[in-house]
RNA sequence: GGGCGAUUAGCUCAGCUGGUUUAGAGCGUCUGCCUUACAAGCAGAAAGUCACUGGUUCGAAUCCAGUAUCGCCCA
């Protein structure tokens, strides 16, 4: 066995080999009829639309930690991965390209777009998994599934003939969020709101038979040629004597009721609006209630329609606007224009204005679906972390409107409704109809494809083979956690929650884990057009997977936004490279005995223990129950943190410093028996860490493992042994700590070099800390962390002169400097310590001083207190007493 | 307009059910060290009116109310 390693370590072949392996070993896969309980992820699928960026890579490696986590506790695991063939999203990026290439896709035809686009799906699917595998995710690639493949495609499919037959999807006449740039309907939750800075147009309309106009305001004038109503608020004093009336539309001549609604905002504008139910929501609404026409103006592309008028007619709509201002201004009916700050819909894929448009479309009636889902999460069977996000979702859901699901695509799940022209049949069908089974006449199926969502939203059974009762569904749904940011929290999660419950009669998983949005370090959010996004390709290829992995985990705070630098992943990079070399460190003193040595790290009984030995056992151990702890909250920050701190602050500067006298100057045995506890101590560390950082990991274990050890990825998760915490020795070895770095500081500020021993004079007995220096253990610690040659301990030791004294929990040292004391540097220390002391020492007294406290404060914190002051003044006598001394 | 969250050291963040003194960590800064695991390191140090104003309490970064600023979501 080969135990030496490189001084600094270099992850480049190290992690492929592993993954590699890994999956040879068939690892990644469930074991099939398992009797273990299962733990199941399935991958929030990645849109094929391009590449991976940082948000999914700490998605993922928070999933694979998971998945590592549950795999090394013994239950029977499924990462469940696969893509999303993000519909509106795809076509887009494809329509992108064949624009660049002189073409489109009307040109190429559907079939031949389609084929487009399959290839830019299948060429986008293999980089986001080269992406995923290198990351280290450990998923089940045999089971990988696609939202558009022929599974999923009969899963959707069933799900739509099966919410047609239950009068659950409807086709109607409805305004929706028309995208002009990717000409298509979009769901309310692909429109983004943006505040926009805009025009509040004011503008004249005639009353029909009177020589009055009323004052009118909008924000998009050009609507009025689509204009078939006025309104006012029916409390609206000002306006009581023309609601019935009727107005004349400038520049088209039709004539407007004039109706009241409460709708109507008296404070907006001047409380008078004009109506155009085609092409606005609320307007469709009152157009609904009131009766009035509908006059779509806009064609498909955003220009203005034939019913706008011949002078509009094919105008942009932003150029329609100027013309139609102008006009109004030389009609004289403008009354003014004012700068005004509105929200405005954005199509979320294209970024252009959304036109509300009065069209008919496929919908899904949301109410009898969102009840079930709001009740699962209230009882807690799916729960949230952070667990406000539930207050988002119960709003959501409780102000739910229907589904648009029709999209004027070619990239997507079609819609399986066929008709017939001839006898008006038409019907949502399983099988394509060969001909109209009332006439036997040709049909015709819908042109439209389906919302991506409507296949998402069935992602974690239909994975499974649903509609077919599978074994997979059998054994591994429902799933367990689900992690994924909170932006599609409704697109998405909620969805899924109501497709599974009403699909599969149960939740779709236990628990939702959030993560937060990454940001660079002006806290920008991450996006292509800035370029502020860095390619993790690049940074694994820089810095290695477990670097990127662990740095994410350790800036990522629960439920707030994470700011990524590169300069922050170094903290992970330099914490890899601490465990190599304390590896290397352990490994380097192995020698001869190491295989004896190795095959016995488990079990230590049979060792007498050093208080050093007892101290780390007692310290892993609580770290083992403190990462469970955080593991059990989604605390992946805090996990991340307390193995660092575990690794670097306890077994690196701490234990392996002292065990390296026993090392270099112990008996064979006592050498022996170190490396055991040492190397027990390692391999629980690289087990605590694997989920973090699997490839380091599993590199260093190889080396470390018993003969009959398996491998790490497939080891028992460390378990917490009551027996080895013991709270006395952690006391005794923290006041250890503390006399070590009393000297040291004292050391430093009186500018003794590093590397110089020096003897040190302990005024005292019983107390504690002098009993430090009195066992042999405890003494050897101090005097080779310290520094110290030669220690002398007696009750009534005097200063030596000249020396640095300092005190530690109430006991007097002293450090002879024959001839080489910088009196300055030592009084300026004392000083120093001085005013501390008497500031611990004020606080002590008001709190004391104050009634109240010692009357009601109970009675140990008042005892505590009296015994904080009584030290405090006992440490400032003595201060005080070789100040005096310095001075003389 | 409604809701959610944040505000702690120069930066990024911890700080659980109020009580370890005068609030912690990492990065950065300063001092000293190439000490035979690691200079991507070691030993030290400096650095904060815990956004503000009130309240509850013997005691508040922590609980409550309000204000301000920022961010996100919804209408």
């Amino acid at each position: 066995m080969d135990t030496q390693l490189e001084k600094v370590y270099d992850p480049k072949n190290v992690e492929k080999k592993w993954y590699q392996y890994w999956k040879e070993e068939d690892y990644f896969k469930p074991e099939e009829d398992s009797d273990k309980e299962s733990y199941v992820i399935t991958i929030p699928p990645p849109n094929v639309t391009g590449v991976l960026h940082m948000g999914h890579v700490m998605n993922n490696t928070i999933q694979d930690i998971l998945i590592r986590y549950a795999r090394m506790q013994g239950y029977n695991t499924l990462w469940l991965p696969g893509t999303d063939h993000a519909g509106i999203a795809t076509q887009s990026v494809v329509e992108k390209k064949l624009r660049k290439e002189g073409t489109s896709r009307h040109e190429l035809g559907r079939e031949k777009f389609v084929e487009e686009v399959w290839k830019w799906a299948d060429k986008h699917k293999s980089i986001i998994f080269q992406q995923l595998e290198e990351l280290g995710s450990s998923f089940d690639r045999s089971r990988e599934r696609f939202t558009f493949d022929q599974g999923l495609s009969k899963a959707v499919r069933k799900v739509f003939v099966h919410l047609y037959e239950k009068g659950l999807i409807y086709r109607g006449k409805r305004i929706i969020n028309w995208c002009p740039a990717s000409q298509t309907a979009l769901s309310d939750e692909e429109v983004i709101h943006r505040e926009t800075k805009g025009k509040l147009y004011y503008y004249y309309y005639p009353l029909k038979d009177e020589d009055k106009k009323i004052l009118i305001a909008t924000t998009r004038p050009e609507t009025m040629l689509g204009d078939t109503g006025v309104a006012v608020n029916p409390e609206d004093k000002r306006y009581q004597n023309l609601i019935g009336k009727k107005a004349i539309l400038p520049l088209v001549g039709r004539e407007l009721p004039i109706v009241a609604d409460e709708f109507v905002d008296p404070e907006f504008g001047t409380g008078i609006v004009k109506v155009t139910p085609a092409h606005d929501p609320n307007d469709f609404d009152m157009g609904q209630k009131h009766d009035l026409e509908i006059i779509n103006i806009l064609n498909k592309d955003g220009t203005l329609n034939e019913n706008a008028g011949e002078k509009y007619e094919e105008l942009d709509r932003f150029e329609a606007r100027k013309k139609v201002v102008k006009n109004l201004k030389k009609e004289g009916l403008l009354e003014k224009i004012e700068e005004h700050e509105h929200n405005v819909g954005y199509s979320e894929r294209a970024d252009v204005m959304v036109e509300p448009m009065v069209s008919q479309q496929w919908f899904v009636k949301m109410k009898p679906l969102a009840e079930p889902a709001l009740k699962a999460v209230e009882e807690g069977k799916v729960q949230f972390h952070p667990q406000r996000w539930v207050k988002t979702y119960n709003h959501w859901l409780e102000n739910i409107h229907d589904w648009c699901i029709s999209r004027q695509l070619w990239w997507g799940h079609r819609i399986p409704v066929f008709y017939c022209d001839s006898c008006n049949w038409e019907d949502a069908l399983m099988e394509d109809p060969e001909e109209c089974p009332e006439c036997g006449a040709e049909v015709r199926q819908d042109k439209d494809v389906l919302d991506t969502w409507f296949s998402s939203w069935l992602w974690p059974f239909s994975t499974m083979g649903w509609p077919q009762e599978t074994k997979d569904l059998k054994q591994f749904f429902p799933t367990d956690d689900l992690v994924t940011a909170p932006d599609i929290i409704f697109f998405w999660v909620a969805r899924m929650i109501m497709a599974s419950l009403e699909f599969m009669g149960e939740v779709p998983f236990t628990d939702v884990y959030f993560t937060g949005i990454i940001r660079d370090s002006d806290h920008r959010k991450m996006s292509k057009s800035l370029g502020n996004s860095p390619d993790p390709l690049h940074l694994i290829d820089k810095y290695g997977a477990d670097t990127l992995r662990y740095g994410i985990m350790l800036i990522a705070p629960q439920g707030s936004d994470i700011i990524y630098s590169e300069e922050r992943l170094k903290v992970g990079r330099n914490f890899l490279n601490k465990i190599w070399n304390a590896s290397r460190f352990v490994m380097m003193n192995l020698d001869d005995q190491e295989s004896d040595i190795i095959n016995n790290v488990d079990d230590l009984s049979d060792i007498d223990l050093t208080l050093a030995d007892k101290w780390i056992l007692s310290r892993l151990h609580q770290t083992i129950d403190e990462v469970d702890k955080y593991f059990d909250k989604y605390r992946f920050d805090q996990t991340a943190q307390v193995i660092y701190d575990f690794i670097w602050g306890e077994y690196c500067d701490w234990y392996i410093e002292i065990i390296k006298d026993k090392l270099y100057n112990g008996t064979s045995e006592e050498q022996e028996n170190t490396l055991r506890v040492a190397l027990y101590t390692l391999k629980n560390i690289l087990k605590l860490l694997h989920p973090f950082t699997p490839f380091i990991t599993e590199e260093i274990y190889q080396k470390i493992k018993a003969e009959n050890d398996p491998d790490l990825i497939v080891s028992s998760w460390p378990e917490k042994d009551e027996e080895l915490i013991k709270p006395n020795v952690e006391k005794k070895f923290a006041l250890l700590q503390k006399v070590i770095t009393s000297i040291r500081t004292a050391r430093s500020e009186i500018n003794i070099p590093p590397g110089k021993q020096i003897s040190l004079a302990v005024k005292g007995e019983d107390q504690q800390i002098v009993q430090l220096f009195e066992e042999d253990e405890t003494a050897q610690y101090i005097k080779s962390q310290a520094k110290i040659k030669k220690v002398s301990v007696s009750p009534d030791i005097s200063k030596p002169d000249p020396s640095s004294s300092l005190v530690v929990e109430g006991v007097e040292m002293y450090i002879p400097l024959a001839g080489v004391i910088d009196l300055d540097a030592e009084k300026e220390r004392l000083k120093k310590q001085i005013k501390k002391v008497e500031g611990y020492l004020e606080s002590n007294n008001s709190k004391l001083n104050n009634h109240n406290f010692v009357e009601n404060a109970p009675a140990e914190v008042v005892e505590k207190e009296r015994k904080k002051k009584r030290d405090n003044q006992e440490k400032l006598k003595k201060l005080k007493k070789n100040m005096k001394i310095l001075s003389e």
